[in-house]
DNA sequence: GTTCCACATGGAACGCCGCTCCATAGTGGA
DNA sequence: TCCACTATGGAGCGGCGTTCCATGTGGAAC
């Protein structure tokens, strides 16, 4: 966040991290993960490699800063209908991920890697924040706000992960075939597996032929959600008999 | 453990497609995600990259398959003491899982990037499968299979992902430092946090210094279990609960 | 026992990558 | 006016995945 408010414009426009990250963001967008390259990078800005690792330490740091990008707007964008409860509020920021990850398909690996290498660099833990936050102020007990919190998160990334992929295949395999009828062509793949082997797979592919990818999305975060509350907050909803560690 | 019972060998030792994906594993094992390079891989295995390309079509293959065995083998060990539900044997396929990416860290990594580039190859459906046929088993109705199942494998994947970071920075950031000392350290840095942007992760730091990572891996399962129980199986509320460990 | 050929091998080389080095142009302060 | 410093862009390095191809090899056919 440098203030480059100067008026410092050397060439017809000045070169700072910024616009390279956007530079990066778009690249990825167009061409796919594979086609961020410091060399089209340096195309797109007309520019060499050393004037972007003069605001920029390695590709991996810029990586992260294009996921940062991407993911804070994503938590910033409010939703249409504004939320009343904890529950609309977690669904609405599970929705907006979800709605990033669909628009920019190299951000799904990209959150994943940055989830294994390092989980606490700046981009994890500003969606632990905006899931906590509403985890907290469902009631649940301190103690538990860690638990509940990645159960959400790991739903959520997972999930919209996955789909994404079935559209990212979708657009790959067969460019002129929509997702309704690759799903189905995959679903009729599945069936065909060994009975023996994967009898779970083949009985459940029925369903992926015929589903809402929002409302089975939806129906995760619910699951989630349910044994959160029934689980720590007794009151509402069922309760359970395991005791508290 | 591999089966090299055939008299075809052409060399001191015949090169096959199985002997090559054990040679990526070691090497993955001794040098990290990084170390697996066709150079050391031909030098280990004292040929060339042809000949691994006869047996293997690219990299990416090389990694799936790689991937594939590790993850079979934690899917295929038995638990030491026979579980006699459902749950317990979620419990037991999910902390195969567990150990696996622990003693692998590369696998970590590697599954996500499965799940999210082509999530119905050859492992994936495997570890769907696993969990599947429990969630099954638990009297879930069908059309919730998907939905449940999705949530345990996401939560799983994902929290066991996070906990092979952690000990992987330990490692990486300081040889010297065992675990507890860098999730100690880790932990008094997010206390230092901005107060205004990070109010939850300031306050959850705290528990990190202090928890013990199977039990909260479990505590994570249970509540999803929970939230399967309570939303699908409406009579039977108790039987998520687990002996005191 | 000899011939033969498809399978299998390993080394050389290609193109592309991330990244470093460096000469130099532009710019604000003394 | 000059200087010190920031910022730039191009040339080049080492390493990567991958391809190509000449050659070795062992079992089947005769």
């Amino acid at each position: 966040m440098a203030t480059r408010t100067r008026r410092s414009q050397r060439r017809t426009e000045a070169l700072s991290r910024e616009r390279i990250v956007e530079a990066a963001v778009e690249l990825l967008d167009a061409t796919g993960e594979g086609g961020l390259t410091f060399r089209a990078l340096t195309e797109r800005l007309a520019t060499g490699p050393g004037a972007i690792y003069w605001h920029v330490a390695n590709k991996d740091e810029l990586l992260d800063a294009a996921t940062g990008a991407v993911v804070t707007a994503a938590l910033a964008t409010e939703p249409a209908e504004p939320p009343d409860s904890p529950q609309d509020r977690i669904r609405a920021v599970a929705f907006g991920l979800f709605d990033a990850i669909e628009d920019h398909p190299w951000l799904s690996t990209q959150l994943a890697l940055q989830l294994s290498r390092n989980p606490w660099g700046s981009v994890t833990p500003g969606i632990f924040e905006s899931i906590g936050q509403q985890v907290r102020a469902l009631g649940v007990p301190e103690d538990s706000w860690f638990t509940a919190t990645s159960a959400l998160v790991h739903y959520i990334l997972g999930a919209a992960r996955q789909n994404a992929a079935n559209t990212a295949s979708a657009r790959t395999l067969a460019p002129g075939v929509d997702r309704a009828e690759f799903l189905d062509a995959a679903s009729r793949a599945w069936q065909e597996l060994d009975p023996d082997d994967y009898p779970f797979i083949r009985a459940v592919a029925a369903q992926m032929r015929e589903h809402d990818d929002r409302e089975q999305f939806l129906a995760g975060i619910d699951l989630v959600l349910t044994g959160i509350t029934a689980l720590h907050l007794p009151g509402e909803q069922g309760r359970t008999s395991r005791p508290a560690t």
